[in-house]
DNA sequence: AAGTGGTCTAGACCACTCA
DNA sequence: GAGTGGTCTAGACCACTTA
């Protein structure tokens, strides 16, 4: 009495958004191009107006598309910002230097915003790995062409940096790792964590992600070359931004 | 005539999403625990089941959330993998190697599955980076404790390794770099390039990703002492088991 | 003003899980 | 067998964009 066992056919609103990913993909349709509406897919396929809505959320999910209320539903570009991690290990030194993804900060200025500085009580994370509870948070925005790319927050031994120009604003030329060389603690070592998830409604508010867009979050701890860490520093990338680049030697 | 300015109260929803999510994180919902299904929603607030439904899927496309068929919606856990980059470099030997997340393949080993081993017409990618269009392609696929974690594909100029046990299934001892050690052409230096994005559904599918995991795409290059590129291998991780470790100097 | 996506209701049938 | 999530229909009102 057993049927033929069908390969069981996917959902309807799985085979359209099957079928517009092929065409994104493929480039057919390209970056800025107008996917069809809701009622153009309603009507093609002789469907209900939540059966295309589904369709067109698969394909925002997964980041390939971006809906404009009263507008439409375009495809999605990647054009990212290329991120050197050991810059000093640059592979231009003994490789041809050839990659992957394009990238094109070319020249154009990161925009600092948003800044906040403040004494605080450490979180669970950053106590931990600074030995402390007591630390100044340094907290800023960066954009690059008006969009924000980078929400970074760095955590420093309040004890360490009481007094020094990292607890304001403007902490002069150089930054925050001269003054720290000032303090007699320049960072010597690195250790970056990298992971990769979905963002909090924050975290996609403050970046503008459109949905179907992850984030990257780094965590840069910086020693002294005696191994004390200095700072602890969290990085919430938007993920189609940004593509992070190490080198490093067998 | 204007209207108050509203502050515009989000949908409802969101509203949902945005409590069940602060139970989550907050640690009151746990790994694994059952969210309140779609009819609990429907009566505990008094809205349509489509709603319902609407809330519980803004958290599994976060990733925070993944739903049982017949059973429930239940949270989900974090428990990654850490993948070091530059070893050599490693924190031990100068910091006191505190981590941020922790990592547990405590000695779990990786499977290997889905060998291929097949000499094909480069990709556009690999083309450019191995300067050639013949190439021999390994893919395999990771798994830890019965989980699929990593898709891999490697490239390696076919005119270099013709005929080494690079195109054979079983590479011997060392596995490919040692059987390039042999050909003379050890690698030296690496170049990794990493983004995040959503999979592709055939990612998701050989990786069983539930919904809102993303992936780490990891594009490294291997290069010898002499700067020539001997293989390119792209790593599709998931990312929700997996965090990368890099280490260097200032 | 017409068209678009955003939100929501009130139903339906199905496949699957679990007690 | 009762309950769960997966898919789908046929409506509705809204805010917004575009012309």
């Amino acid at each position: 009495m057993s049927e033929s066992p069908v390969p069981h056919e996917p959902p309807i609103y799985r085979q359209i958004a099957d079928q517009l990913r092929d065409k994104i993909l493929s480039g057919e349709l390209r970056d800025g191009d107008r996917l069809p509406g809701e009622n153009s897919l309603m009507s093609e396929y002789g469907i209900a107006r939540a059966t295309a809505r589904q369709a067109l959320s698969v394909l925002i999910n997964e980041g390939l598309a971006v809906p404009k209320r009263g507008s439409g539903v375009y495809v999605r570009l990647f054009k990212p910002i290329r991120r050197h991690g050991s810059r000093r290990l640059s592979r231009e030194q003994w490789g041809q230097g050839r990659s992957i993804w394009e990238a094109d900060t070319r020249g154009r200025p990161f925009i600092v915003d948003r800044v906040e500085v403040a004494r605080e009580r450490a979180p669970r994370e950053a106590a931990v790995v600074l030995d402390t509870h007591d630390v100044w948070v340094r907290r800023r925005r960066y954009s690059v062409d008006d969009r924000p790319v980078q929400l970074a927050t760095s955590y420093f031994p309040a004890e360490l940096v009481e007094g020094s120009a990292i607890t304001l604003e403007d902490t002069g030329p150089g930054g925050v790792y001269a003054r720290l060389g000032d303090l007699g603690q320049a960072p010597a070592h690195f250790t970056e964590e990298v992971r990769a998830r979905m963002p909090r409604p924050r975290e996609a508010h403050d970046l503008s992600l459109p949905g179907g867009t992850p984030v990257i979050v780094v965590l840069r701890t910086a020693y002294t070359a005696r191994g004390i860490p200095v700072e602890l520093n969290e990085m919430i990338l938007d993920a189609a931004a940004y593509v992070l680049q190490y080198d490093f030697d067998a």
